[in-house]
DNA sequence: TATTCGATTTACATGTTGTCAAATAAAAAA
DNA sequence: TTTTTTATTTGACAACATGTAAATCGAATA
């Protein structure tokens, strides 16, 4: 059933240099929108002021991204990778459940710790759209079948009240409130510990 | 210097019935605005739409609230009027200190879980949007300086520490992330109850 | 140089907020 | 009942934001 194919065929193109500068225009966008956002909050981030910002025109944010969701999304990605998540990997694989949960603990406290404003922010649209609120709760899902692992390797019983209570004890969320509260990052990650190590056993 | 009065002398006139009607319609906007905060989230809550579910125009729900931010800081007020919050009055005076946590406690999970989904859309408008953020913050600062008096109560160092915990503890995301996880908001209470219990002792 | 393709420019459509002025309707006062 | 008062409606408007589309520009490449 195929026509006489009347489409030039397309020479090869390598993007090259051009490639990175479509690199840079992005990381530019996506630096603006991280400062916009921890600085001004939602409603002054707008694609006029993440262009003008960037150095770019509206329309190139639309080329690269697709749409403002599609700019955050790219933003929570950035964030993830940024924020030290890598060491997971290492916790994990501990031989023994206390050193998992002191890892566990201290990954999340670090990494709620080193972008608390912005983190805040994005947590927050997660809550007032349902659109992105999918995409936090994915990342609650991992944290909570980690939390479960390690509870199921220290035995006992209530693995799912245990593992619950120890993801929202990491939730970033809790770790905020603490640190609001106390005015210390440092002393809010002791805190959790605490309670973790108080809820995980008996 | 008083030039010759031309103005007619304004005829004394109390709103009467149509300040009930007035209140009607506020009860109307604030309604329409809560179910569709819940329903919806924030993005597709607009003035057209609140106009359209609460059978006024748009122009009525400008004059009764000011502005779309107006609607917002009513309905949060409302809400805490509504949440059963006047119950802190009888837990606060309680003689000891452990019926003064667990009404404390009771008295927040209940409210947390009455209005769940629309707190979480409330607080997370606080945390995306400098200019809520203040009033969430000053709701969280009541929280803090009860909390406070109830580890006073206790006796035992670290006050600032304590309070901090059992203010977090008891915050409305913790009991959130707690309720996702469980899937039972009354599983969810008891964990913040024995939370506070252990944390508080020692 | 001619080609390719991203970036830019320009224009347009749509939707939302907020304001204003005049008309309307209903309650209160005479 | 008639007049006065005022909330509400109506209709229009300006400002701004998102998003789409087409034509053009310019840099990298064959």
């Amino acid at each position: 059933m195929a026509t006489k194919n009347t489409e030039e065929p397309r020479r090869p193109y390598e993007l090259g240099k051009r490639l990175e500068q479509m690199e840079d225009s992005r990381a530019a966008i996506l630096r603006a929108a991280r400062s916009q956002l921890e600085a001004n909050g939602y409603r002054q981030l707008t694609m006029g002021s993440l262009a003008a910002q960037s150095g770019v025109t509206r329309q190139t944010i639309h080329n690269l991204f697709g749409t403002k969701a599609g700019v955050l999304e790219a933003l929570f990605d950035l964030i993830a990778l940024d924020g030290g998540m890598e060491n997971m990997r290492n916790v994990m694989t501990q031989s023994s459940a206390e050193a998992m949960l002191e890892g566990f603990v201290a990954v999340f406290c670090r990494f709620w710790s080193s972008n608390r404003m912005l983190l805040r922010r994005i947590h927050g649209i997660g809550a007032i759209d349902p659109e992105f609120g999918t995409v936090i709760e994915a990342r609650n899902g991992r944290r909570y079948r980690a939390a479960k692992r390690i509870v199921s390797r220290m035995g006992g019983g209530r693995l799912d009240e245990r593992a619950s209570t120890l993801t929202a004890l990491t939730s970033f969320e809790f770790f905020d409130a603490l640190a609001d509260n106390l005015r210390d990052e440092k002393r809010a990650a002791a805190v959790v510990l605490d309670l973790t190590r108080k809820m995980v056993d008996e």
